[in-house]
DNA sequence: AGCACGCCGACT
DNA sequence: GTCGGCGTGCTC
């Protein structure tokens, strides 16, 4: 038997199978999906079985054996597998990549190699002319064996010498492969399977065990296996009685894998469904029918916040489990917060699995096991959960589907709904695509044949939305106020301080950072190897590049014209926390960014501050705006609402009415009601006064009309090909040869080809860049052609080291 | 990607 | 004449 294995080598030319023979032994455990080792020319690397032949067409001199199976059970199912090679000709990526990404990085190889003297050398007492020579003999001895990087490091140029020696047969060098975590192991204890021998044991037992006959008593009120360090924690005991008692072959230990437990500390509160409004109870029957006939469908649940979606979820879940099938919910990465966990958790118990970027990589490892060993039915998680290995899903759930962040940014440049999608054929189930701001793509989809359309209008138990003052900040600034709250707004904190109440203040950072201008000559300071301003770091005193990394110190003179006048201008959480409390005295400020959130359990931990009311304000970046749900909230600040709609991005208004609408929803949720401050210098853009006046649909109709003069999605689909490189000339010139192959080829599937122009951000790591837009109309004949025109400038790509990227449905033209 | 092979310039 | 630099091509 013959098995067709991608190989674990991400490039062009090795994106393809290579056969390789099942030796007998294997016959067994390879299967399509399974792990393998394989040598691949001269070295040793994992790889994934795709196929199973009986025979192959390959030299028979050429071909090679599997050197081992990686794991007991395929991590792969056969859809998985299938599904991957799908993605790697829709997203252009190699068929590895895509293999990769569905897996946890734990199983991703560690390539070790590792360097030993030879027996021979051993034996003989070798002694060579050569100092160095004779030093790394004497290292390697000293430690058996030692790590080939190890090594290179202790003798930095003797990598050559090293060579020689391994070719000599002095040393000898073996590789290995190996997973970046393991299962966690732990040793435990087990009794005799016949209990009654423990009572004879006693007997034999010298007067003075005390601890061994208190350890024999244990077993004989427990008789299951303990683990070790649990069982001397109880009995107050040191190891070696517990040893003492093995070593007689009274009791036995062994080693079992154990799963860490993320949420140990956690007790949860078993939870019970709640009574369905008549609108949730409509919109659970149209879905639970869908579930119940085990069809494959798709819906849009476009429900208003406060709607109770989540609800609807958790019981479409219960009613998939009832049909012993099982679930993944998709939550974006920023919402997936220990109160959203805690509801799933609660109502399942045992049977969810989280998977989560902040756990770690052994967490997140055992987590995934629980999924393949089908300990769990329900999977909850972000983007990647998607590739959740269950072999029986009837419902996939994408909660706040019109999230950006379910387009992976790097290959595979894959979308999650898109491989919900995929995957719901496969195994007849349930797509529900919920939002209260859902994307045009989606919501013009719900009104054709191949989704349905399900909505929650209102809010649960009767609550309004909030009313929205829209500010326009121009208006202020003629006025005399250039502090960066309007006076509406400072009244209202001033107001919610005096009563007591909670507050929620937006600052969206992204295109509005800190940036340094000299006032006199208007110089911008900006990295020298990106296009993009630098931003300035209070706690550091520095200007660092968020693209590459680079950092200089602060200045005081403007590096252009050496005036003193230099400003660090913009607005960072930094600066709006240091004008609260200049403003309100006393005011307790909770700030959620990326500088305050990076540590494990941060995030939780100032949520539940501000929960205890242990702070007045909630003051953060996109991350205070999802799904959080305190009932004292009754003023939401957005501190720059056009942060968003200044990008040079077609989608820039849709983001703008998202990010305000879903951040108002967070206002007066339970009893107290809620108020909502927009500053904005854009007042009257359409984005902002539909999302002041919580009117989704008028937004839509207006959005669908721009988008059509354009020529923009929905009415199209886009790929966007960026090309970089140091020399501006070369890449304008390339960019044109693409452009014209694909115009020559005049598919009628391609409606327009925009470019080569400079990309938003126009050199990146001192590489310049330039992106052609390509408009068609779906299918694969555009994506084929543009494969066809990669390949073409492969010459060119190969000899100036041109980098070119592909994204298929791009989130963001950037 | 990484490794071997092979073809040229700088040295014992 | 050999050592070692990097371009070229292959991996079942």
């Amino acid at each position: 038997m013959y098995a067709r294995v991608i190989v674990d080598v991400p490039s062009k030319q090795t994106n393809r199978p290579f056969d390789y023979k099942v030796p007998l032994s294997l016959f067994e455990w390879v299967e399509i999906g399974s792990r393998v080792a394989v040598r691949f020319g001269q070295r040793m690397i994992q790889g994934f079985v795709v196929e199973l032949l009986e025979e192959s067409d390959v030299d028979d001199r050429k071909i090679k054996s599997i050197e081992h199976v990686l794991d007991l059970q395929p991590p792969l199912t056969q859809e998985l597998v299938k599904l991957a090679k799908w993605m790697s000709r829709k997203y252009l990526c190699n068929e590895i990549t895509a293999l990769q990404v569905m897996l946890p990085s734990a199983l991703k190889a560690k390539y070790e190699k590792y360097i030993k003297l030879t027996d021979s050398t051993y034996e003989n007492e070798f002694v060579s002319k050569n100092e160095i020579e004779n030093e790394i003999i004497h290292f390697i001895k000293s430690k058996q064996t030692v790590e080939m990087n190890e090594l290179l490091n202790r003798f930095p140029n003797a990598s050559l010498t090293i060579k020689k020696m391994i070719l000599g047969e002095i040393l000898t060098e073996t590789q290995n492969i190996k997973n970046r975590v393991s299962a966690k192991k732990v040793l435990m204890v087990k009794p005799p399977q016949d209990i009654s021998l423990l009572e004879e044991y006693k007997k034999e037992l010298s007067k003075k065990a005390h601890k061994q006959l208190e350890i024999l008593q244990f077993f004989l009120n427990h008789p299951n296996s303990i683990q070790l360090s649990e069982l001397s924690k109880r009995l107050n005991t040191s190891s070696s009685s517990i040893k003492a008692l093995v070593n007689k072959k009274w009791l036995q230990i062994e080693t079992t894998e154990i799963f860490r437990d993320p949420f140990q500390k956690h007790k949860f509160i078993k939870s019970h469904p709640l009574e369905f409004t008549e609108e949730q109870e409509k919109v659970y029957q149209s879905i639970s029918q869908i579930i119940q006939e085990r069809k494959q469908r798709l819906f849009l649940l476009h429900g208003v916040t406060g709607s109770g979606k989540t609800e609807v979820y958790l019981q479409t879940i219960q009613k998939c489990l009832n049909q012993n099938r099982e679930a993944i919910v998709l939550v974006p990465e920023i919402s997936l917060t220990p109160q959203m966990v805690e509801r799933f958790k609660s109502r399942f118990g045992d049977l969810v699995a989280v998977l989560h970027s902040r756990l770690s990589q052994g967490e997140r490892y055992d987590e995934w096991r629980k999924i393949q060993q089908k300990k769990v039915k329900v999977v909850i998680g972000a983007r990647s959960a998607i590739f959740a290995p269950f072999t029986n899903i009837g419902l996939i759930i994408i909660d706040e589907e019109h999230e950006a962040s379910y387009k992976q940014q790097d290959n595979p440049k894959y979308h999650a709904i898109e491989i919900a999608k995929k995957r719901s054929v496969a195994h007849q189930a349930v797509v529900i695509l919920g939002s209260a701001t859902p994307s045009l793509e989606t919501y013009y989809e719900s009104h054709q044949a191949s989704m349905d359309y399900l909505s929650l209008p209102t809010r649960v138990a009767g609550r309004v939305m909030p009313p929205v003052h829209v500010v326009d900040m121009r208006e202020e600034l003629k006025e005399g106020n250039r502090t960066m709250f309007s006076r509406i707004l400072h009244t209202l904190i001033e107001d919610r301080l005096n009563k007591k109440e909670q507050m929620v203040l937006l600052l969206n950072r992204r295109g509005y950072s800190t940036f340094v201008m000299c006032r006199s000559c208007g110089h911008v300071v900006s990295c020298p190897h990106c296009d993009i301003s630098l931003t300035y770091h209070m706690n550091t005193q520095h200007l660092r590049c968020h693209y590459c990394g680079y950092a200089e110190r602060e200045n005081h003179t403007c590096p252009s014209c050496l005036s003193e006048h230099i400003r660090y201008f913009g607005t960072g959480t930094q600066k709006v926390e240091e004008s609260l409390t200049s403003f309100f005295p006393g005011i307790r400020v909770i700030r959620m960014d990326v500088d305050t959130t990076t540590e494990k359990g941060s995030h939780e931990k100032w949520l539940n501050q501000f929960r205890d009311q242990k702070a007045d304000v909630l003051l953060g970046t996109q991350m205070v705006a999802k799904g959080l749900d305190f009932p004292k909230v009754t003023l939401v600040g957005v501190i720059a609402a056009d942060t968003v709609l200044n990008l040079p991005d077609f989608r820039a208004s849709e983001k703008t009415f998202q990010l305000l609408t879903q951040v108002s929803g967070r206002a007066g949720r339970h009893e107290l009601p809620g108020e909502v401050v927009i500053q904005t210098y854009n007042p009257d853009h359409y984005s902002v006064i539909s999302a002041s006046q919580h009117d989704y649909l008028s937004f839509m109709r207006t959005e669908l009309q721009t988008r059509k003069k354009g020529f923009y999605p929905p009415y199209c689909k886009l790929i966007l090909i960026t090309f970089s490189h140091e020399n501006i000339n070369l890449l304008v010139r390339t960019g044109e040869i693409f452009s014209k192959y694909i115009k020559r080829e005049q598919l009628p599937t391609v409606i327009d080809v925009l470019g080569p122009v400079a990309s938003p951000i126009s050199r990146k790591k001192d590489r310049y860049r330039f992106q052609c837009l390509i408009k068609y109309r779906g299918g694969w004949e555009t994506i084929n052609l543009v494969h066809k025109a990669v390949v073409s400038l492969e010459e060119t790509i190969k000899q100036t080291k041109l980098q070119i990227s592909i994204d298929v449905d791009p989130q963001m033209l950037m």
